[in-house]
Order: structure tokens, then C-alpha cells, then sequence
DNA sequence: CAACGTCATGGTAGCGCTACCAATTGTCAG
DNA sequence: CTGACAATTGGTAGCGCTACCATGACGTTG
């Protein structure tokens, strides 16, 4: 007499109706749909032609609360709008595309505290892993990853305190080649231009001054930096601040590819000659880079790589094999061009 | 006798203990996370302390199997990695993060049926909204998103016939806007230059067509285009492309930045005066245009703004005052540079 | 002062699915 | 031929939460 159908639920169809249709049990239907190696052919095809039939799809919601583990991947990173992570992202989500996994991205903006938070929101989700950038976690944040119960990686750089597993490279030693790079082609008054400056830049910045101390031509002056998001615009203020400082500026390692762009065409507005006059090193390797003129001297990174092995691993965590290496260094190359080919 | 605690679930506290320990209903617990202003104060006060030292959070999951309903933002677009969407997001993103919804975001990556298989996949988990770029949905999408019982934004254009909401501009009329700018400032062999060429990239051609027909200037040889995706790279292969093609060009509107800013390395590649001898004309207005040398004329759009405005538009639907205006059009403007100072 | 809201609270019954534990059948070694 | 065991299928009992309805304690009103 009661009639329970679709009392709440907007009528689509469940479970029980493709069981029924099929004359099976609801939990073959489910064994069907997700181990169908452990359902005999028959039923099998009766179910699936069940399913075709109603149009049925398994509601995610349902699944997560019965089986308490949800098919997400929660990924944080720092910025949406940075090309960088905008990459690693495209990288997690074309390795994702074909399989059952929903993502669920957070934006951190930079912020431990807003990481954290994230991280609270993620984890009743009970998501499959978590994919995080950075290795600067706040000890709060660090627990709840290691507690998440689910394989978490850190990508975009190495270091040797890994949660669980990782997937990057060095930005000391990619910094450190930067620098060594410029003083091997002659320059000497070499700046370092920064902006953000996230663990990440300053890691640069330290393989920066390594190289330099190491050529006896460090000198505090020559360092240019601001907390300020980065932007190409803020590239030319800082370059202009830096030649203010230091006139006899010869060469400028630039902490990511935007700032050097904008150092580039403040040197075309100011007719300095490139690499004449200052030689030019970015960091990431953008594309334009290589079609700049003249061409920019960058260091390659491998941020699509990097999401695609995030990936690659946690999904072999979680079917059981966890990779035997723990910590994957992709490594970076110094690409020279025209901007320090003097 | 049986123990029935964190059979299954990992031992989280659930609102039944919650519950107990306040020494009240589990409904009056769900009340007061919910509607607190229908609880007494004082069950409130016990509750929260209760909530507090336990550390109670809901599950999202078992949430929104109850309700019917859960607290997430569908959103899909074409590309993670172009900027122009990545703007868009981080201003989806912003806007909802201080809210309870969580943001699930896909990538059709250009393709209709990509952007079919992903409403198909959003479906089933019954979100909050849904968000998608465009307005070219194919029928089976349109249909998807008509019965999604949600409220449906449609970002960056405007068009006749929304679905539901939409918040953007004309690419035609920015198209338009783009052309007639260069005619006025003499040019008078302007092409047009475009990768990708998804719909919206066709309609700024569409206005700069219109324009040139209205000059008489009009041209079929002056149009170059190709579907590859857009990069810097590709913008100066295309004007070389288009140079050879017609030597006399003297113009170029360009369907974005990135191509822009190829065509300008181009012109200082092959010593080409800018603008004397060519104009350029950039769409979107990533902030380089401004700082490049020389400062390139675009066509700025308010991608940021467009995606605040949708949340704010899904947010109000949500709680049922459906805004007046169904399609907003934000405009855009003209920035005028030096690359067409003639 | 009876009838009727309104407010605060709670009980019950699911939401749609899967973990767990049978039950049934067929197969095969001993 | 029998017991053991694997393969296949199903029933039951939740997962943690909220919709719905019920209850009792207060006003409020004619």
C-alpha cells in the first residue's frame, strides 16, 4: 500500500531495480559492476543489458558511504593560475580521465593555514589519495596526511623526509645550475630576482648563492626579492630595482620564467643589450621561452611528468604494490639559448 | 554483546555519539549543525562543546546519501592550462571558499563528447550547481544539464538561449571591436590570426569579418588558421604563415595572447617595425600585454570576475531567489598600446 | 477555557550501496 | 562414495546522516 519509490530520491533508478529487472540479487549486481570476474558469464550479460536497459549508474554517494572509501583524489596546490601547477594538474587529470577516480582540487594560495584546512575538509571524504605539492607541510597538516589512511604524494619537488611517497626534483640543485650556468659564460655581477619566494624559490635562491659563494662572486646586494605574487609586470619593477641598486648588474637569474620575461622586455624598453650587456636565466622552461627574442636560457622542468607519476604511483599504492622507489627525482635541464650566449 | 563500533567505519565519531554525549537526539545534533537558529541556545552551547571535544565532522558522504543532495560545484572547461579558464576557476574558487561546498572540477578538453561523458559522471553525485564553459553543448549535454535539478551557469559568453544562467560577453562584438580598432588607426591589410578556433575563437572571427566587410576591406587571404592548440610558438609560425601568404600585410588581430605575443617575437626576429609597419591586436589582456615591448593592444576581458559572478548567481538560485536578470554580460574594453600607435 | 497554532525536540525509517556471512552447487582427491 | 573445497549467489545488517512525522509544552485567540 506504501508506495517508497522515489519518495526521495529523484527516481532514478537503483540497485535493486537492475536486480530485479535481471532476476538476481542486488549484490551481484554490485559484484557485476565492480569485480565482474566473480560473477559467472550468464548473469553477467543479463546485467549488463539490465543496466543498459534503465539507465542505470551507481550513485557515488552511496558507494562511498557503504564501502567508507570515496573515488577521489584530493590534489592541493599553491595556485590555479600559475602555469606550473596548472601543468602538474593537467598531468593528474589526463592519468585520471579513463578511470573511475573523481578529482577534487584545493587551492591552497600559498597558505600552510589554508592547507590545513583543506586537508579537514578532504579527509572525511575518506578520499582513495592525496596528491599535495610541496614538502613544507605545517606539523598539522603533516599529521593529517599521515593519518589520512590513503597513499599520499608530495610532488614537485624531492626531499628526504617523504609522508608516503614522492615525485619532483631539486630546486637547490636546479638554482645552483642556473647560477653556475651564468658564471661559466662569463658574467660575474649576477642578480638573483624573486618574487613570491615560496619554500620552493628559496630553495632556489640557495642553490643560487651555493654557486656563487663557491665562485667567490656572492655579494648580498645582488639579491632582489619580494614576497609579491609574481607576475611578468613585477619582473620589470624588480629588474629596475635591482640596476638601482647595483649598476654594474651583468646577468639576472630570474626565479621563474615570468619574472625573466619581464626583465627581457624591460631590457628591450631600456635598449640594454641581451646577452651582451646582461645575460638572462629563467626557471621552468615555458614555451614562449624558446620563441622569445632573443631566446631565454631556462631551466626545463618536468611538471607534466610529475602528474602523471603522482598518479601512476598512487594508483599502484593503492592496488597493493607500492612502488619500491618512495622518492622519484625527474630531474630538470639547463636549456641555453640566445639570452646568455655571449 | 556485539560490538558494532568502527566495524566498518574508521573509528571517526559519528553524530550519534555526538549525540549521547550532549545528551540529546541525533536530529537535534544535525539541527544544530545546520539550521543552529531552530535549536534552544542552551542544547546549541552543550552541543557544540560536545562537537568540539570530540572532534565531530560530518560525512559529506553519508550527507548527501540522506539529503539527496550534496555540497559540491560541478565545473567543467576546456583546458586547465590556458590561462584564460584558469582565471575563471581561481574566481569560482575564491568565491566558494569560505562556503561549505566543495568544487569538483573537469576538463573537457575542447570536446563535446568529453564534456558529455563528464555531465554523466556529475550527474549521479546530485550537486549543488553545475558550471560550464560555452554555450555550444551538444543536444545530449543540453539535455543533461537541463534535467540536473540544479541550477546551471553557463560561463564566458553570452548567447540567446540559455539553459538555465549564464555570465560573459560577445566574442563577436570583441572581435569587432578588435578589427575596427585597427582601420581606424590606418591599417589597412589586417589579418586574422587564430589557433584552436573553438567556437568562441570562430565568433571573434565572425566580428572581425564584419568589420573588415563593412571597410570593404575584406579579404580571404588574409584569414589563417589552424584547430592546433594554441602556443607562442604557434602564433609566430602562423604569422610567417600569413606573411608569405600576403607580404603586404600590415595588421594582424590575433585570437589571443599567446599568439600575439609570437607575432610581436616574430616582428623583432625579422626586424620588423611594430607598429609602424605592423599593427598588432591581442584578445583576453594577460597582464604581459601591458609590460612587452612594445605594449601590445588588447581586447581585456574579465575572466576572474566572470567566475565570482557566476557562484554568486548559482548561490542565490540555490537558496531560491533566482537572480532577475538571467544573462549577464560583462563586457570587455579595448586596451589601446602602443602596438597600434601608428 | 477549549481549540488552535507555534516552538523545540525526538523517534523512526529510510537514502543506495557494500561488508560480512551464509547457502547452494559442482568438482575432485582419497 | 564421502568429505573437503572452490565457485557462485544471496540475505542481512549496517554505513552516517536527514526527511518526515509525532509529541509535548507553551502561548494566543475568540
Amino acid at each position: 500500500m506504501i508506495k517508497p519509490r522515489s519518495r526521495r530520491g529523484g527516481g532514478r533508478p537503483t540497485i535493486a531495480d537492475v536486480a530485479r529487472k535481471a532476476g538476481v540479487g542486488a549484490i551481484t549486481v554490485s559484484r557485476a559492476l565492480r569485480e565482474p570476474g566473480r560473477v559467472s558469464e550468464d548473469l553477467r550479460r543479463q546485467i549488463e543489458s539490465a543496466v543498459n536497459e534503465l539507465g542505470y549508474v551507481p550513485d557515488p554517494n552511496a558507494r562511498a558511504l557503504a564501502s567508507a572509501r570515496a573515488e577521489v583524489f584530493g590534489v592541493l596546490v599553491p595556485s590555479l593560475t600559475n602555469n606550473v601547477f596548472a601543468e602538474v594538474v593537467r598531468g593528474i587529470y589526463d592519468s585520471l580521465s579513463d578511470g573511475p577516480f573523481r578529482i577534487q582540487l584545493g587551492n591552497t594560495h600559498y597558505s600552510g593555514l589554508e592547507e590545513e584546512r583543506l586537508l579537514q575538509v578532504f579527509g572525511p571524504q575518506r578520499p582513495a589519495a592525496l596528491i599535495v605539492a610541496g614538502i613544507d607541510q605545517t606539523p598539522a597538516s603533516r599529521k593529517l596526511l599521515e593519518t589520512a589512511g590513503c597513499p599520499v604524494v608530495q610532488v614537485m619537488e624531492t626531499g628526504p623526509d617523504p609522508v608516503d611517497l614522492m615525485v619532483g626534483f631539486s630546486h637547490f640543485e636546479g638554482g645552483k645550475a642556473a647560477a653556475e650556468h651564468l658564471i661559466e659564460a662569463g658574467y660575474r655581477r649576477i642578480g638573483f630576482i624573486g618574487a613570491r619566494m615560496d619554500p620552493r624559490s628559496q630553495r632556489r635562491l640557495a642553490g643560487y648563492r651555493a654557486a656563487m659563494d663557491a665562485a667567490g662572486l656572492f655579494d648580498a646586494r645582488l639579491i632582489t626579492t619580494t614576497p609579491v605574487p609574481s607576475s611578468v609586470t613585477l619582473g620589470r619593477e624588480l629588474f629596475r630595482d635591482a640596476l638601482a641598486k647595483v649598476p654594474s648588474l651583468d646577468g639576472v637569474f630570474c626565479n621563474n620564467d615570468d619574472i625573466a620575461l619581464g626583465v627581457l622586455f624591460e631590457c628591450h624598453r631600456a635598449s640594454i643589450a641581451v646577452p651582451k650587456t646582461v645575460g638572462i636565466v629563467g626557471f621552468n622552461d615555458l614555451d614562449m621561452m624558446e620563441v622569445a627574442f632573443p631566446s631565454v636560457t631556462s631551466v626545463r622542468t618536468y611538471r607534466y611528468e610529475i602528474g602523471r607519476r603522482a598518479v601512476a604511483m598512487a594508483l599502484a599504492a593503492i592496488e597493493g604494490n607500492r612502488p619500491e622507489q618512495r622518492v622519484v627525482d625527474l630531474g630538470f635541464e639547463l636549456k641555453r639559448r640566445e639570452s646568455t650566449a655571449r
